[in-house]
DNA sequence: TGCAAAATAGAACGATCGTTCTTTTTTCTC
DNA sequence: GAGAAAAAAGAACGATCGTTCTATTTTGCA
């Protein structure tokens, strides 16, 4: 993704300043999941802080600077919980085992909290500006990063030689996808169990060899 | 779906409330499908509509039963659009496959306009309360009949006899939410296509005749 | 055509929004 | 510990929000 590694930018040299902006994104980052970032006031986010609304205000200058430093809190914390602990995986199809897996693993903590890229992809459809693009981007980014270890698991001859790349990671994404809207919205119980035999559907598809993966579910369903 | 023919309710004795109540409805669909049921301001529906503020209010009562007005205008469209075109087809597969490409044709044009069940989820993902039971039962509606679809189909021989039916249409789901995602928020190019060819996939993979649907690419590839 | 009823407009309300400005408090450095 | 710099608070701004009230206009029926 974007940094080899993240640097705990927090501890270094902390000024007062920049640990209190830091609690602040981090209420923020709260506040935005649930509510959704254009629900995101200074108003309610000084009140969560315990600040005053000018205080909060000072550290970003506008609304906007703050929308977007939500975004960005939300992009690293997405890398470190879903794509770095998967780069560990072998290459191939391990890794985009993996890394499916802690994505199904985050969106089904955010069934209670919330996905920013979600909610934020709603909430900016056709509002263009700067957080629009820096949603996008990292949405993106990580789009990439699961089409790369769909065509290395293909050259490692983990799938079908002739598989059409884009199109799997397309798939996979409507099974998040359906995921967060049916678990989260619709309060359907068996979300998660059809998002892990989708993918199974899609690895065979693509000719996976089956005993490859051992599906999410198996720690949910009685044994 | 609800009912089971629509009535035109907005021509016979039509008094002069009622049908200026539905061009200001028909307004705050245009408004709410781009910006969100919860952008969705009296003031700027006031502009749209060339009244004075009191006066759209008064045709509601508040500001949550105008929102539930277009709940349920969006709802009736949607059926009219997607749902009762198709069941002139026959019973069975060629049903199946033409509640999706409504579906996916809506979707389409929608791309530009926006998806209220789509955003209405994401902003009223844990805003308990009317609207969002109204959001849920309609969409509760529609996944219901494609799940009936399905099932006939299966029951008709035109797809394997073992088949989930629910998995099934979360996977349908799942690719349009994707195409919606991807065209309308990252305007992705593939997106129909891969659409399309999800939906091939899910069919030959549930047992379906391949020869038996038309993709709806068919009209935008060139020959 | 006249008159009650319905529909719309207009003004104002308290609340909250993002933002600016000034003042006070806290922090860091010498 | 003093003094400069940074951080936080406080008050106020214009704007907009949903809503309420009263006045005016328009409608539909006798």
């Amino acid at each position: 993704m974007s940094s080899p590694k993240p640097v705990d930018s927090d501890q270094r040299a902390a000024h007062k300043g920049q640990q209190t902006k830091a609690a602040i994104v981090e209420a923020a980052l709260g506040l935005a999941t649930q509510i959704g970032l254009e629900g995101l006031s200074i108003g309610a986010l000084a009140e969560v802080a315990r600040m005053s609304k000018s205080g909060v205000f000072a550290h970003f200058g506008s609304r906007e600077e703050l929308q977007l430093s939500v975004v960005r809190a939300y992009h690293e914390r997405f890398e470190a919980e879903v794509f770095y602990p998967a780069i560990d995986a072998p290459r191939g199809l391990p890794r985009l085992v993996a890394l499916f897996n802690n994505w199904t693993k985050r969106t089904t903590t955010e069934i209670d909290s919330g996905c920013l890229y979600i909610s934020g992809a709603a909430e900016f459809d056709d509002r263009p500006g700067p957080v629009r693009d820096a949603l996008a981007s990292s949405v993106n980014t990580w789009l990439a990063a699961m089409l790369r270890a769909v065509t290395q698991a293909r050259d490692e001859g983990h799938l079908d030689a002739d598989i059409d790349a884009p199109q799997m990671v397309f798939e996979i994404h409507g099974l998040i996808l359906a995921l967060h809207y049916e678990a989260r919205f619709l309060k359907t119980s068996q979300s998660l169990n059809h998002t892990a035999k989708g993918f199974e559907n899609i690895l065979k598809r693509y000719g996976a060899d089956a005993a490859f993966f051992k599906p999410r579910t198996a720690t949910l369903k009685p044994v």
